[in-house]
DNA sequence: TGTTGTTATGTTAGCGCTAACATTATTCTT
DNA sequence: AAGAATAATGTTAGCGCTAACATAACAACA
């Protein structure tokens, strides 16, 4: 309870009668505190509420137990299941996690980087491959394990966790021209490099079924939003009223979508088939339900954490490079056959 | 660029030729380092690549820039939007942040507010007024400045900013009444203590319009879903057919509602008016528009940290408890009369 | 011209912990 | 039973910074 003054090492060595160094080696290597020690000493502790001083562990041995995040936005849902599985996997560790976004600035990006490498972190986890030059260089060069996430690319910087965007909305497009979709149209928001990489894909699998056209793309930086997706439908079938059904670049896109067509009396999936992707849990409650790319978030954030614990641990994994793949989930909205 | 060998105030000091504490002036108060100084010292800062180690800082201090922020769940969207006005509030002040999230275990609060007074923060921003009592009590003692934010209290431990979650309900409830409807549901998901007081919100004023029935409520511990809002619906017709309206915790319900109203082919607002709470982006989107309760967030982050910004620099608000209020927005899917 | 401020800089010590190197107790050899 | 190996604890110094108290430099004033 009374704990206003915070005990210190010292403060627990005296109660116990033994030296400081002695109380840090039980709290931190206990195999090297005899047993009989080391149970006076977690009453001492106990009695003491004693609670170690991050700043002068991080100061006197020149690391810290914080893992960065550096992500592009915290409100994006993709990011905050990514977080979860992250902070799932922490649970019980001895690890904190610093958490950062950089509002999709690259700039930023770079700045909150070199901040963080200055903290002398545990590890980082970073968001995408298309990091800057300088951005790379620091990275290549941090003095701690580094996880890249949400995407896949053959030279990581030391590990990586994602999977092929470009390869999941091949499928998913695939899947449009299987339906026997002709005409897709394509509604990106947030152009960052992971939706560019989407259209990559959507545009290769259209070309490869002859079917792609660019006036039937429309793409924004603009966040993406629920009615944004509506607006971009709107836009797309004043120009190419011909398009019969879209793939979005995600599913808050998709749902958007999916409203505007209700409001024009489209008929979904007939006279209009949508797909989103990430396929959140809406997509499958929707009326009609949506068909969207599964992807595995939190397993990404888990599986990153667990492969930068091993490196932090001295284990390296033998395979830096982890492809958690995708699913693309076939549902009402795209069944026209 | 090559920064490797980490620049420390000593070596800054050297490459100016003046002392270490002269530099760390310059960098913490600048008014006290003579103009010519400062620039030559700026130089040198920049040339070295240095960046001030935080753990010694507060180590030396007693203290961090560090303000804390301890929430139920970073998934929640509604905890989202408030990170997102308290990031955009800490834009270019000397603040961090460190997010913790509790899953809405109180003890599991009480675990982590007792760290982090451990790690000398410099302000704390808490969601929530329930407390445990030994987590009351530690806020009550605690060295910093703190803010409770989402809800509102005549009491605070400190200062709070928040709005009645009962008085919201509440007039979210008269307005299907106003609306002409009679028999209205109440459908609650994460029965947290804010979703329990607007529960009391829609009891109360339920039972002034003399059309309460306890029959027409159903309640989960459960995570709120989209999903579960056309459970809980489907539950809730079952038992009580004649429900002509419910009322939703929260937004995520009230669109899956939606979903299950439109695959039972239930005219909305006709036969069933649905209102959510929070009124996201996607209400105002959704065909039909979904009648929803308007809460600030992003707004009550931002205060939070002006509140805690002006408390740490020593100028407590006058006023420590602001109501920021709500506001419902009624759109088609209650729109009967 | 010395006194009093005021502003600009420096000195010393220490925050709470851990690394690295002792030292002492204990067990194992042959 | 003496020495070697091992386990258990201690000593010393210092991480990089800032608080608190000097001191120096300069201006203002009677």
């Amino acid at each position: 309870m009374a704990e206003f003054k915070k005990a210190t090492l010292a403060d627990v060595a005296a109660e116990v009668g033994v030296s400081a160094i002695t109380i840090s080696r039980a709290l931190r290597t206990p195999e090297k505190v005899s047993e009989s020690l080391r149970q006076r000493i977690a009453v001492a502790i106990d009695r003491l509420g004693y609670h170690p001083d991050a700043a002068a562990r991080a100061l006197a041995s020149k690391r810290t137990n914080v893992i960065g995040v550096i992500i592009p936005s915290i409100t994006n849902n993709v990011f905050s299941d990514v977080l979860h599985g992250i902070y799932e996997a922490l649970e019980g560790s001895a690890f904190d996690i610093q958490l950062a976004n950089y509002r999709y600035s690259p700039l930023k990006e770079e700045q909150l980087l070199r901040i963080f490498l200055g903290q002398k972190p545990a590890g980082l986890v970073i968001a995408g491959i298309d990091q800057t030059e300088a951005a790379r260089t620091m990275l290549e060069r941090a003095p701690c394990p580094v996880v890249q996430i949400m995407e896949i690319s053959r030279d990581p910087v030391d590990m990586l966790v994602g999977f092929s965007h470009s390869d999941a909305a091949a499928a998913a497009t695939r899947h449009l021209v299987d339906q026997g979709y002709r005409a897709p149209g394509f509604l990106g928001a947030r152009m960052d490099p992971r939706s560019q990489r989407r259209f990559q894909g959507f545009r290769t699998a259209a070309m490869e079924a002859g079917i792609y056209d660019d006036r039937r793309v429309f793409t924004t930086q603009r966040a993406s939003t629920i009615t944004l997706g509506g607006q971009l439908l709107a836009e797309l079938l004043e120009r190419t009223p011909e398009t019969d059904s879209v793939f979005c670049n995600n599913d808050d896109l998709a749902l958007g979508v999916l409203f505007e067509a209700q409001r024009r009396r489209l008929a979904v999936p007939g006279q209009l088939g949508i797909c989103g992707f990430n396929d959140f849990e809406m997509m499958a409650s929707a009326c009609p339900a949506i068909t969207s790319v599964r992807t595995f978030r939190e397993e990404m954030g888990g599986r990153a954490i667990a492969m930068l614990a091993a490196a932090i641990g001295g284990e390296h994994p033998a395979e830096p490079i982890v492809d958690l793949g995708f699913e693309v989930r076939p549902r009402e909205s795209t069944a026209r056959v």
